[in-house]
DNA sequence: GCCATATACTGAACAGTGTTCAGCATAGTG
DNA sequence: CACTATGCTGAACACTGTTCAGTATATGGC
Protein backbone atom coordinates (compact mmCIF):
# COMPACT_ATOMS: atom_id res chain seq x y z
CA UNK A 1 0.00 0.00 0.00
CA UNK A 2 0.96 3.70 -0.43
CA UNK A 3 2.25 2.44 -4.08
CA UNK A 4 -1.25 1.93 -5.05
CA UNK A 5 -1.62 5.56 -4.30
CA UNK A 6 1.78 6.58 -6.30
CA UNK A 7 -0.28 4.46 -9.28
CA UNK A 8 -3.19 6.57 -8.69
CA UNK A 9 -1.18 9.92 -8.86
CA UNK A 10 0.49 8.82 -12.03
CA UNK A 11 -2.62 7.71 -13.48
CA UNK A 12 -3.90 11.29 -12.68
CA UNK A 13 -0.76 12.39 -14.62
CA UNK A 14 -1.01 11.26 -17.89
CA UNK A 15 -4.45 12.32 -17.42
CA UNK A 16 -3.41 15.74 -17.27
CA UNK A 17 -0.78 15.65 -19.94
CA UNK A 18 -3.76 14.30 -22.23
CA UNK A 19 -6.37 17.25 -21.39
CA UNK A 20 -2.44 19.57 -22.52
CA UNK A 21 -2.11 18.35 -25.32
CA UNK A 22 -5.51 18.40 -26.24
CA UNK A 23 -5.71 21.62 -24.79
CA UNK A 24 -3.31 23.41 -27.02
CA UNK A 25 -4.12 21.34 -30.38
CA UNK A 26 -7.79 22.76 -29.63
CA UNK A 27 -7.10 26.49 -29.11
CA UNK A 28 -4.69 25.99 -32.13
CA UNK A 29 -6.09 23.89 -34.72
CA UNK A 30 -10.12 23.88 -33.31
CA UNK A 31 -11.66 20.86 -31.92
CA UNK A 32 -12.94 19.58 -35.46
CA UNK A 33 -9.38 19.46 -36.72
CA UNK A 34 -7.88 17.89 -33.54
CA UNK A 35 -8.04 13.90 -34.04
CA UNK A 36 -7.66 11.17 -31.22
CA UNK A 37 -4.59 10.36 -33.19
CA UNK A 38 -2.93 13.97 -33.27
CA UNK A 39 -3.71 13.89 -29.60
CA UNK A 40 -1.63 10.73 -28.60
CA UNK A 41 1.08 11.44 -31.36
CA UNK A 42 1.83 14.36 -29.51
CA UNK A 43 2.10 12.62 -25.76
CA UNK A 44 3.68 9.78 -27.56
CA UNK A 45 0.84 7.24 -26.80
CA UNK A 46 -1.44 4.97 -28.73
CA UNK A 47 -4.76 6.37 -29.63
CA UNK A 48 -6.12 3.49 -27.89
CA UNK A 49 -4.50 4.68 -24.72
CA UNK A 50 -6.89 7.86 -24.75
CA UNK A 51 -9.72 5.86 -24.37
CA UNK A 52 -8.54 4.40 -21.01
CA UNK A 53 -8.63 7.98 -19.41
CA UNK A 54 -12.05 9.70 -21.56
CA UNK A 55 -15.09 7.83 -22.71
CA UNK A 56 -14.58 9.89 -26.05
CA UNK A 57 -13.31 12.89 -27.43
CA UNK A 58 -16.50 14.78 -26.33
CA UNK A 59 -15.35 14.37 -22.90
CA UNK A 60 -11.97 16.07 -23.33
CA UNK A 61 -13.89 19.18 -25.06
CA UNK A 62 -16.46 19.29 -21.88
CA UNK A 63 -13.38 19.28 -19.31
CA UNK A 64 -11.96 22.09 -20.99
CA UNK A 65 -14.66 23.62 -21.01
CA UNK A 66 -14.75 23.38 -17.53
CA UNK A 67 -11.24 24.83 -17.27
CA UNK A 68 -12.24 27.70 -18.92
CA UNK A 69 -15.57 28.40 -16.81
CA UNK A 70 -13.78 28.13 -13.94
CA UNK A 71 -11.06 30.47 -15.24
CA UNK A 72 -13.91 33.10 -16.21
CA UNK A 73 -15.50 32.68 -12.68
CA UNK A 74 -12.44 33.43 -10.87
CA UNK A 75 -12.17 37.02 -13.27
CA UNK A 76 -15.67 37.87 -12.42
CA UNK A 77 -15.93 36.58 -8.77
CA UNK A 78 -12.59 39.42 -8.07
CA UNK A 79 -15.61 42.19 -9.03
CA UNK A 80 -17.41 40.97 -5.69
CA UNK A 81 -15.26 42.32 -3.57
CA UNK A 82 -15.36 45.57 -5.08
CA UNK A 83 -16.27 48.74 -3.02
CA UNK A 84 -17.43 50.84 -6.37
CA UNK A 85 -20.95 51.50 -6.63
CA UNK A 86 -23.46 48.91 -7.90
CA UNK A 87 -23.97 50.23 -11.45
CA UNK A 88 -19.96 50.84 -11.96
CA UNK A 89 -19.21 47.24 -10.62
CA UNK A 90 -21.83 45.47 -13.16
CA UNK A 91 -20.63 48.05 -15.88
CA UNK A 92 -16.65 46.24 -15.15
CA UNK A 93 -18.53 43.02 -14.82
CA UNK A 94 -19.69 42.83 -18.21
CA UNK A 95 -16.23 44.41 -19.88
CA UNK A 96 -14.35 41.64 -17.74
CA UNK A 97 -16.97 38.88 -19.65
CA UNK A 98 -16.11 41.02 -22.90
CA UNK A 99 -12.75 41.11 -22.61
CA UNK A 100 -12.20 37.55 -21.36
CA UNK A 101 -13.92 36.24 -24.70
CA UNK A 102 -11.87 38.26 -26.78
CA UNK A 103 -8.54 37.46 -24.81
CA UNK A 104 -9.08 33.90 -25.20
CA UNK A 105 -10.86 33.87 -28.44
CA UNK A 106 -10.70 30.23 -29.05
CA UNK A 107 -11.20 28.79 -25.82
CA UNK A 108 -14.42 30.78 -25.93
CA UNK A 109 -15.45 29.40 -29.46
CA UNK A 110 -14.67 26.21 -28.18
CA UNK A 111 -17.00 26.51 -24.73
CA UNK A 112 -19.93 29.03 -25.31
CA UNK A 113 -20.22 28.07 -29.29
CA UNK A 114 -18.90 24.76 -30.30
CA UNK A 115 -19.33 22.79 -27.04
CA UNK A 116 -22.95 23.50 -27.59
CA UNK A 117 -23.91 23.06 -31.26
CA UNK A 118 -21.59 19.82 -30.76
CA UNK A 119 -22.68 17.00 -28.87
CA UNK A 120 -25.93 17.90 -26.00
CA UNK A 121 -23.10 18.62 -23.42
CA UNK A 122 -25.24 19.61 -20.86
CA UNK A 123 -23.88 18.75 -17.63
CA UNK A 124 -20.99 21.74 -18.03
CA UNK A 125 -23.72 24.24 -18.38
CA UNK A 126 -26.26 23.16 -15.65
CA UNK A 127 -23.43 23.45 -13.34
CA UNK A 128 -20.20 25.68 -13.89
CA UNK A 129 -21.94 27.46 -16.66
CA UNK A 130 -24.36 28.50 -13.90
CA UNK A 131 -22.30 29.23 -11.34
CA UNK A 132 -20.33 32.15 -13.92
CA UNK A 133 -23.30 33.15 -14.28
CA UNK A 134 -24.44 33.71 -10.97
CA UNK A 135 -21.32 36.09 -10.76
CA UNK A 136 -23.01 38.44 -12.99
CA UNK A 137 -26.58 37.74 -11.23
CA UNK A 138 -25.29 38.60 -8.04
CA UNK A 139 -23.54 42.28 -9.97
CA UNK A 140 -27.27 42.81 -11.15
CA UNK A 141 -29.12 41.72 -7.75
CA UNK A 142 -26.53 44.60 -5.88
CA UNK A 143 -27.63 47.33 -8.43
CA UNK A 144 -31.34 46.21 -7.95
CA UNK A 145 -30.91 46.13 -4.10
CA UNK A 146 -29.54 50.08 -4.43
CA UNK A 147 -32.56 51.16 -6.73
CA UNK A 148 -31.08 51.37 -9.65
CA UNK A 149 -32.74 49.06 -12.12
CA UNK A 150 -35.97 48.96 -13.78
CA UNK A 151 -37.25 45.33 -12.87
CA UNK A 152 -36.64 43.76 -9.56
CA UNK A 153 -36.46 40.31 -11.46
CA UNK A 154 -32.88 39.54 -11.29
CA UNK A 155 -32.58 36.52 -13.38
CA UNK A 156 -34.50 38.08 -16.48
CA UNK A 157 -32.11 41.23 -16.39
CA UNK A 158 -28.85 39.34 -15.95
CA UNK A 159 -29.83 36.97 -18.95
CA UNK A 160 -30.98 39.99 -20.98
CA UNK A 161 -27.40 41.56 -20.12
CA UNK A 162 -25.39 37.88 -20.71
CA UNK A 163 -27.32 37.59 -24.21
CA UNK A 164 -25.94 41.15 -25.07
CA UNK A 165 -22.40 40.69 -23.93
CA UNK A 166 -22.19 37.39 -25.50
CA UNK A 167 -23.78 38.14 -28.85
CA UNK A 168 -20.89 40.59 -28.89
CA UNK A 169 -18.16 38.59 -27.68
CA UNK A 170 -19.07 36.21 -30.16
CA UNK A 171 -19.83 37.90 -33.46
CA UNK A 172 -16.10 39.71 -32.96
CA UNK A 173 -14.53 36.79 -32.37
CA UNK A 174 -16.31 34.42 -35.39
CA UNK A 175 -17.56 37.04 -38.27
CA UNK A 176 -14.12 38.12 -38.63
CA UNK A 177 -15.10 39.52 -42.46
CA UNK A 178 -17.75 41.55 -41.13
CA UNK A 179 -16.93 45.33 -41.62
CA UNK A 180 -17.26 46.23 -38.30
CA UNK A 181 -16.89 49.75 -36.25
CA UNK A 182 -13.78 50.33 -33.99
CA UNK A 183 -13.73 47.28 -31.57
CA UNK A 184 -13.35 49.66 -28.26
CA UNK A 185 -16.26 52.06 -29.40
CA UNK A 186 -18.20 48.96 -30.30
CA UNK A 187 -17.79 47.65 -26.76
CA UNK A 188 -18.37 50.77 -25.21
CA UNK A 189 -21.18 51.28 -26.85
CA UNK A 190 -23.05 47.87 -25.89
CA UNK A 191 -22.01 48.26 -22.31
CA UNK A 192 -23.52 51.82 -22.09
CA UNK A 193 -26.74 50.46 -24.26
CA UNK A 194 -27.43 47.62 -22.17
CA UNK A 195 -26.77 49.70 -18.81
CA UNK A 196 -28.68 52.54 -19.66
CA UNK A 197 -31.22 50.11 -21.18
CA UNK A 198 -31.90 48.48 -17.75
CA UNK A 199 -31.61 51.82 -15.61
CA UNK A 200 -34.49 52.85 -13.30
CA UNK A 201 -35.45 56.12 -15.14
CA UNK A 202 -34.79 59.48 -13.86
CA UNK A 203 -31.75 58.40 -11.85
CA UNK A 204 -28.36 60.92 -12.12
CA UNK A 205 -25.15 59.95 -13.51
CA UNK B 1 -29.27 23.88 -80.51
CA UNK B 2 -31.96 24.01 -77.97
CA UNK B 3 -31.31 21.10 -76.79
CA UNK B 4 -28.21 22.83 -75.07
CA UNK B 5 -30.83 25.17 -72.95
CA UNK B 6 -32.92 21.81 -72.05
CA UNK B 7 -29.53 20.22 -70.75
CA UNK B 8 -29.00 23.28 -69.30
CA UNK B 9 -31.97 23.27 -67.13
CA UNK B 10 -32.26 19.52 -66.34
CA UNK B 11 -28.68 20.00 -64.93
CA UNK B 12 -29.68 22.78 -62.84
CA UNK B 13 -33.02 20.60 -62.06
CA UNK B 14 -30.38 18.07 -60.47
CA UNK B 15 -28.73 21.06 -58.34
CA UNK B 16 -31.65 22.10 -57.24
CA UNK B 17 -32.88 18.20 -55.99
CA UNK B 18 -29.03 18.43 -54.10
CA UNK B 19 -30.21 21.34 -52.21
CA UNK B 20 -33.17 20.32 -51.88
CA UNK B 21 -32.18 17.01 -50.22
CA UNK B 22 -29.20 18.35 -48.33
CA UNK B 23 -31.57 21.00 -46.72
CA UNK B 24 -33.92 19.04 -45.39
CA UNK B 25 -31.45 16.29 -43.89
CA UNK B 26 -28.95 19.24 -42.63
CA UNK B 27 -32.18 21.20 -41.22
CA UNK B 28 -33.54 17.45 -39.60
CA UNK B 29 -30.06 16.07 -38.47
CA UNK B 30 -27.61 18.88 -38.66
CA UNK B 31 -24.78 19.97 -40.55
CA UNK B 32 -21.74 17.38 -39.13
CA UNK B 33 -24.36 14.73 -38.81
CA UNK B 34 -25.15 14.76 -42.53
CA UNK B 35 -22.77 12.92 -45.05
CA UNK B 36 -22.08 13.14 -48.81
CA UNK B 37 -23.68 9.67 -49.10
CA UNK B 38 -26.54 10.06 -47.21
CA UNK B 39 -27.38 13.20 -49.36
CA UNK B 40 -26.72 10.73 -52.76
CA UNK B 41 -29.04 8.07 -51.13
CA UNK B 42 -31.73 10.62 -50.57
CA UNK B 43 -31.66 11.86 -54.40
CA UNK B 44 -30.45 7.95 -55.63
CA UNK B 45 -27.21 9.23 -57.11
CA UNK B 46 -23.80 8.16 -56.70
CA UNK B 47 -21.53 10.15 -54.47
CA UNK B 48 -19.44 11.22 -56.68
CA UNK B 49 -22.16 13.13 -58.44
CA UNK B 50 -22.67 15.84 -55.92
CA UNK B 51 -19.17 16.71 -56.56
CA UNK B 52 -20.30 17.56 -60.34
CA UNK B 53 -22.42 20.28 -58.98
CA UNK B 54 -20.40 22.11 -55.55
CA UNK B 55 -17.10 22.40 -55.40
CA UNK B 56 -17.36 20.56 -51.70
CA UNK B 57 -19.51 20.41 -48.80
CA UNK B 58 -19.11 23.61 -47.32
CA UNK B 59 -20.31 24.85 -50.82
CA UNK B 60 -23.64 23.46 -50.48
CA UNK B 61 -24.09 24.73 -47.14
CA UNK B 62 -23.15 28.21 -48.58
CA UNK B 63 -25.76 28.18 -50.60
CA UNK B 64 -28.58 27.05 -48.14
CA UNK B 65 -27.19 30.02 -45.36
CA UNK B 66 -27.60 32.33 -48.80
CA UNK B 67 -31.28 31.04 -49.30
CA UNK B 68 -31.87 31.93 -45.82
CA UNK B 69 -30.54 35.38 -45.59
CA UNK B 70 -32.80 35.82 -48.45
CA UNK B 71 -35.51 34.39 -46.51
CA UNK B 72 -34.77 37.08 -43.78
CA UNK B 73 -34.15 39.70 -45.97
CA UNK B 74 -37.56 39.86 -47.16
CA UNK B 75 -39.11 39.70 -43.54
CA UNK B 76 -37.15 42.57 -42.33
CA UNK B 77 -37.24 44.18 -46.03
CA UNK B 78 -41.10 44.40 -45.58
CA UNK B 79 -40.92 46.84 -42.85
CA UNK B 80 -39.66 49.38 -44.26
CA UNK B 81 -43.06 50.52 -45.89
CA UNK B 82 -44.68 50.95 -42.26
CA UNK B 83 -45.54 54.13 -41.60
CA UNK B 84 -45.38 53.64 -37.68
CA UNK B 85 -43.21 55.86 -35.63
CA UNK B 86 -38.83 55.16 -36.57
CA UNK B 87 -38.42 53.19 -33.09
CA UNK B 88 -41.46 51.33 -33.15
CA UNK B 89 -40.20 50.43 -36.58
CA UNK B 90 -36.81 49.74 -34.87
CA UNK B 91 -38.20 47.05 -31.86
CA UNK B 92 -40.35 45.53 -34.89
CA UNK B 93 -37.24 45.24 -36.94
CA UNK B 94 -35.12 43.48 -33.91
CA UNK B 95 -38.59 41.33 -33.00
CA UNK B 96 -38.72 40.06 -36.62
CA UNK B 97 -35.13 38.99 -36.23
CA UNK B 98 -35.46 37.72 -32.97
CA UNK B 99 -38.20 35.53 -33.94
CA UNK B 100 -37.12 34.64 -37.40
CA UNK B 101 -34.42 32.93 -35.68
CA UNK B 102 -36.72 30.69 -33.36
CA UNK B 103 -39.17 29.69 -35.99
CA UNK B 104 -36.40 28.23 -38.15
CA UNK B 105 -33.60 27.39 -35.04
CA UNK B 106 -31.54 24.92 -37.32
CA UNK B 107 -31.11 27.16 -39.68
CA UNK B 108 -30.03 30.06 -37.79
CA UNK B 109 -27.71 27.59 -36.09
CA UNK B 110 -26.54 26.29 -39.81
CA UNK B 111 -26.17 30.09 -40.92
CA UNK B 112 -24.96 32.13 -38.05
CA UNK B 113 -23.16 30.32 -35.73
CA UNK B 114 -21.52 27.04 -36.99
CA UNK B 115 -21.04 28.26 -40.79
CA UNK B 116 -18.38 30.56 -39.29
CA UNK B 117 -17.28 28.08 -37.12
CA UNK B 118 -16.69 25.84 -39.94
CA UNK B 119 -15.20 27.21 -42.96
CA UNK B 120 -13.71 30.75 -43.15
CA UNK B 121 -17.34 31.35 -44.82
CA UNK B 122 -16.96 34.99 -45.93
CA UNK B 123 -18.32 35.13 -49.33
CA UNK B 124 -21.68 34.52 -47.75
CA UNK B 125 -21.23 37.07 -45.22
CA UNK B 126 -19.87 39.86 -46.93
CA UNK B 127 -22.70 39.67 -49.82
CA UNK B 128 -26.14 38.53 -48.35
CA UNK B 129 -25.06 39.07 -44.92
CA UNK B 130 -24.79 42.10 -44.92
CA UNK B 131 -27.08 43.05 -47.30
CA UNK B 132 -29.36 41.68 -44.32
CA UNK B 133 -27.84 43.88 -41.88
CA UNK B 134 -28.54 46.80 -44.27
CA UNK B 135 -32.33 46.43 -43.05
CA UNK B 136 -31.61 47.27 -39.46
CA UNK B 137 -29.01 50.07 -40.48
CA UNK B 138 -31.71 51.29 -42.44
CA UNK B 139 -33.95 51.29 -39.60
CA UNK B 140 -31.80 52.76 -37.19
CA UNK B 141 -30.82 55.80 -39.46
CA UNK B 142 -34.60 56.53 -39.70
CA UNK B 143 -34.73 56.60 -35.87
CA UNK B 144 -31.35 58.88 -36.27
CA UNK B 145 -33.00 60.82 -38.76
CA UNK B 146 -35.97 61.64 -36.39
CA UNK B 147 -33.48 62.85 -33.75
CA UNK B 148 -34.62 60.18 -31.75
CA UNK B 149 -31.11 58.26 -30.90
CA UNK B 150 -28.37 59.04 -28.79
CA UNK B 151 -25.65 58.91 -31.39
CA UNK B 152 -25.36 60.26 -35.23
CA UNK B 153 -23.47 56.90 -36.10
CA UNK B 154 -25.82 54.17 -37.63
CA UNK B 155 -23.16 51.38 -38.07
CA UNK B 156 -22.17 51.67 -34.37
CA UNK B 157 -26.33 51.70 -33.21
CA UNK B 158 -27.26 48.83 -35.72
CA UNK B 159 -24.06 46.65 -35.08
CA UNK B 160 -24.78 46.82 -31.37
CA UNK B 161 -28.47 46.13 -31.86
CA UNK B 162 -27.50 43.57 -33.96
CA UNK B 163 -25.03 41.53 -31.83
CA UNK B 164 -27.63 42.12 -28.82
CA UNK B 165 -30.77 40.33 -30.90
CA UNK B 166 -28.31 37.66 -32.04
CA UNK B 167 -27.25 36.63 -28.74
CA UNK B 168 -30.58 35.95 -26.86
CA UNK B 169 -31.79 34.32 -30.59
CA UNK B 170 -28.45 32.39 -30.43
CA UNK B 171 -28.35 31.63 -27.07
CA UNK B 172 -32.42 30.67 -26.92
CA UNK B 173 -31.78 28.21 -29.51
CA UNK B 174 -28.71 26.04 -28.36
CA UNK B 175 -28.56 26.75 -23.97
CA UNK B 176 -31.43 24.42 -24.11
CA UNK B 177 -30.39 23.53 -20.43
CA UNK B 178 -30.19 26.73 -19.18
CA UNK B 179 -33.15 27.86 -17.02
CA UNK B 180 -34.42 30.59 -19.00
CA UNK B 181 -37.08 33.12 -17.42
CA UNK B 182 -40.24 32.56 -19.78
CA UNK B 183 -39.44 33.34 -23.43
CA UNK B 184 -41.51 36.27 -24.36
CA UNK B 185 -40.82 38.20 -21.33
CA UNK B 186 -36.89 37.91 -22.00
CA UNK B 187 -37.18 38.71 -25.63
CA UNK B 188 -39.88 41.71 -24.40
CA UNK B 189 -36.74 42.87 -21.99
CA UNK B 190 -34.06 42.52 -24.80
CA UNK B 191 -35.77 44.69 -27.47
CA UNK B 192 -36.83 47.07 -24.63
CA UNK B 193 -33.36 47.71 -22.95
CA UNK B 194 -32.07 48.02 -26.58
CA UNK B 195 -34.22 50.65 -27.52
CA UNK B 196 -33.79 52.33 -24.60
CA UNK B 197 -30.07 51.98 -24.22
CA UNK B 198 -29.86 54.16 -27.86
CA UNK B 199 -32.58 56.35 -27.23
CA UNK B 200 -31.89 60.29 -27.19
CA UNK B 201 -32.24 60.77 -23.30
CA UNK B 202 -35.19 63.22 -22.15
CA UNK B 203 -37.80 62.24 -24.72
CA UNK B 204 -40.93 61.08 -24.32
CA UNK B 205 -42.68 57.38 -25.04
C1' DG C 1 13.49 -16.53 -6.13
C1' DC C 2 9.23 -17.73 -8.57
C1' DC C 3 4.68 -17.83 -10.00
C1' DA C 4 -0.10 -15.74 -10.40
C1' DT C 5 -2.54 -11.86 -10.92
C1' DA C 6 -3.71 -7.24 -11.94
C1' DT C 7 -2.72 -3.11 -14.47
C1' DA C 8 -1.32 -0.23 -18.49
C1' DC C 9 -0.84 -0.05 -22.84
C1' DT C 10 -0.74 -1.42 -27.77
C1' DG C 11 -2.03 -1.46 -32.54
C1' DA C 12 -4.78 -3.82 -35.78
C1' DA C 13 -9.43 -3.72 -37.17
C1' DC C 14 -14.25 -1.71 -38.12
C1' DA C 15 -17.40 1.28 -39.93
C1' DG C 16 -17.75 5.57 -41.14
C1' DT C 17 -16.15 10.32 -43.36
C1' DG C 18 -14.97 13.87 -47.64
C1' DT C 19 -13.04 13.68 -52.00
C1' DT C 20 -10.96 12.04 -56.50
C1' DC C 21 -10.85 9.90 -60.85
C1' DA C 22 -10.48 6.20 -64.51
C1' DG C 23 -13.97 4.25 -66.91
C1' DC C 24 -18.56 3.55 -68.83
C1' DA C 25 -22.90 4.18 -70.85
C1' DT C 26 -25.81 7.26 -73.51
C1' DA C 27 -27.32 11.11 -76.31
C1' DG C 28 -26.14 14.46 -80.00
C1' DT C 29 -23.53 15.68 -84.18
C1' DG C 30 -21.26 15.22 -88.77
C1' DC D 1 -22.80 4.55 -88.72
C1' DA D 2 -18.81 6.39 -86.25
C1' DC D 3 -17.30 9.83 -83.15
C1' DT D 4 -17.34 12.86 -79.52
C1' DA D 5 -19.05 15.10 -75.51
C1' DT D 6 -21.74 14.75 -71.42
C1' DG D 7 -23.43 12.74 -67.06
C1' DC D 8 -22.76 9.58 -64.01
C1' DT D 9 -20.62 5.65 -61.57
C1' DG D 10 -18.35 3.25 -57.87
C1' DA D 11 -13.95 1.76 -56.43
C1' DA D 12 -10.18 3.74 -54.16
C1' DC D 13 -7.49 6.98 -50.92
C1' DA D 14 -6.49 8.93 -46.75
C1' DC D 15 -8.59 10.14 -43.03
C1' DT D 16 -11.99 9.96 -38.76
C1' DG D 17 -13.74 8.04 -33.73
C1' DT D 18 -13.88 3.92 -31.36
C1' DT D 19 -13.22 -1.02 -29.80
C1' DC D 20 -10.85 -4.92 -28.14
C1' DA D 21 -7.88 -9.19 -28.18
C1' DG D 22 -3.44 -9.48 -26.97
C1' DT D 23 1.07 -8.25 -24.67
C1' DA D 24 4.35 -6.54 -21.61
C1' DT D 25 5.30 -4.90 -17.17
C1' DA D 26 4.89 -4.41 -12.33
C1' DT D 27 2.82 -6.01 -7.91
C1' DG D 28 1.71 -9.23 -4.09
C1' DG D 29 1.84 -13.84 -1.98
C1' DC D 30 4.44 -17.97 -1.13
Amino acid sequence: MGSKQRRAREKEGLREEILDAARTLFVKEGYESVSIRKIADKIEYAPGTIYLYFRDKAEILDRICEETFARLIRKMDAIKNDTAAPLDKLRRGLRTYIHFGLENPNHYVLTFIQAKVHHESKSVFETTGLQAFGCLRHAVQGAIDAGELVSNDADELAQTLWAGIHGLTSVLITCTGFPFVEQNRLIDRMVHTLVEGVRAKGNKS
